[in-house]
DNA sequence: AATTGTTGTTGTCTTTCAGTAAGCATATGA
DNA sequence: TCATATGCTTACTGAAAGACAACAACAATT
């Protein structure tokens, strides 16, 4: 569909824009393929228009447009905090191990929403099929029965099944070789789970 | 941190980018705050890059870049193209579903990669901790055995793992009530699972 | 009391930048 | 063979847009 010059020029586009944030000026492009002249650049943007990779808005400065990036939904950004059931015992130490950008309609979260990831270590929640190795994501929000929580428990910090009896919250794994935990002092919910990313070629059991 | 009105200046910056594709010029902002002087939305910008959250390339048009967008891996969108076990009977059917935007880094492919998604429906691959509602995604490419993949087997799609012995290859549920399936006629493979999203409030058992 | 940050105003100046007109050579398909 | 797409060139225009100077009122610090 597209000839390779036109190839050339989408790549160039979207390497500029990767980098920069911004689309190139025509004379950028000129500038960058060598041309003598801008409108050579313009010719192209038009023939790249007309073909529906691009879209341009009339008059304006830089005004290129990937038409998938329009209709996508705002992308926020997951910061990975680390593992669970390990160390975060202070919620301000942000080790920060990458992030997770995904759209928010993905998530089925509000914008609003203050999200945050963990990696889970170990196998106390299988039977709810989370895998060690899985990135569960949280949303910073007030837990209801049920929901799956990661939780401060007595100074240590787990992905549990947040469970009320009698008035009485406490935590319970999901394996029948964990016992449930009850607190003893102190029950600090982090985050509510609220999605969850199985990744890599580790499918295969 | 940031004043009320530099607050409603980021909001504006936010939507109009979202909106457009593009950033706003110095005029825009002046029009749609209602200021008598385009230096007023000038100063604003300038305290906003200040305090770090926008940058402004010098002399070039438009050219405000919200810093996290920076360093952000690329962006792909999956295309949902349906439920699994149900319908799909030819490739080109591509009843989108939706899109599921997520940075190519977190799904391990590589950039050239031609994925797609698919919600699960059914237990039959629960011992491989895939629930029903999950949404997997796969790559196009040739299947390792072991691997979980979507296969079109006798004229239905299924979720199975790829199983060969004695060089023949077939399908292999991971849930002891369901049988394998010895390809009677065909087994063309649709894709290959590289990762598994699963989301929504639906985490409660 | 002096300084700095916020939120503005009136101006002017210059560069960036998109857009157009007119032309030319080589392909590709009808 | 005639039309149409591609891939360029030179030359010009005018609007879009960033940048700067100078000033002013008001808060919050130092």
């Amino acid at each position: 569909m597209l000839t390779e010059r036109q190839q050339q020029l989408l790549e160039f586009l979207k390497e500029y824009h990767t980098n920069n944030g911004l689309m190139p000026s025509t004379r950028e492009i000129q500038e960058f393929f060598g041309f003598a002249s801008q409108t050579a650049a313009v010719s192209h943007l038009r023939a790249l228009e007309k073909k529906g990779v691009i879209q341009k808005v009339p008059g304006k400065a830089r005004a290129l447009v990937f038409p998938e990036q329009l209709d996508r939904e705002e992308i926020v950004d997951v910061p990975i905090y680390g593992q669970i059931a390990a160390g975060m015992a202070s919620e301000t130490e942000q080790a920060n191990e990458g992030c997770l950008s995904i759209d928010i309609a993905s998530l089925g979260v509000p914008r609003s929403a203050k999200t945050f990831a963990l990696k889970v270590r170990g196998d106390s929640m299988i039977d709810a099929h989370i895998m060690s190795g899985d990135c569960v994501i949280l949303e910073l929000k007030e837990p209801r029965r049920g929901d799956i929580v990661a939780a401060l428990i007595d100074g240590e910090t787990t992905l549990k099944r947040y469970v009320i009896n009698d008035g009485m919250p406490y935590l319970q794994a999901e394996n029948e070789l964990y016992p449930d935990l009850v607190p003893v002092r102190e029950l600090v919910i982090q985050g509510v789970m609220v999605a969850l990313l199985r990744r890599g070629e580790g499918m295969v059991a």
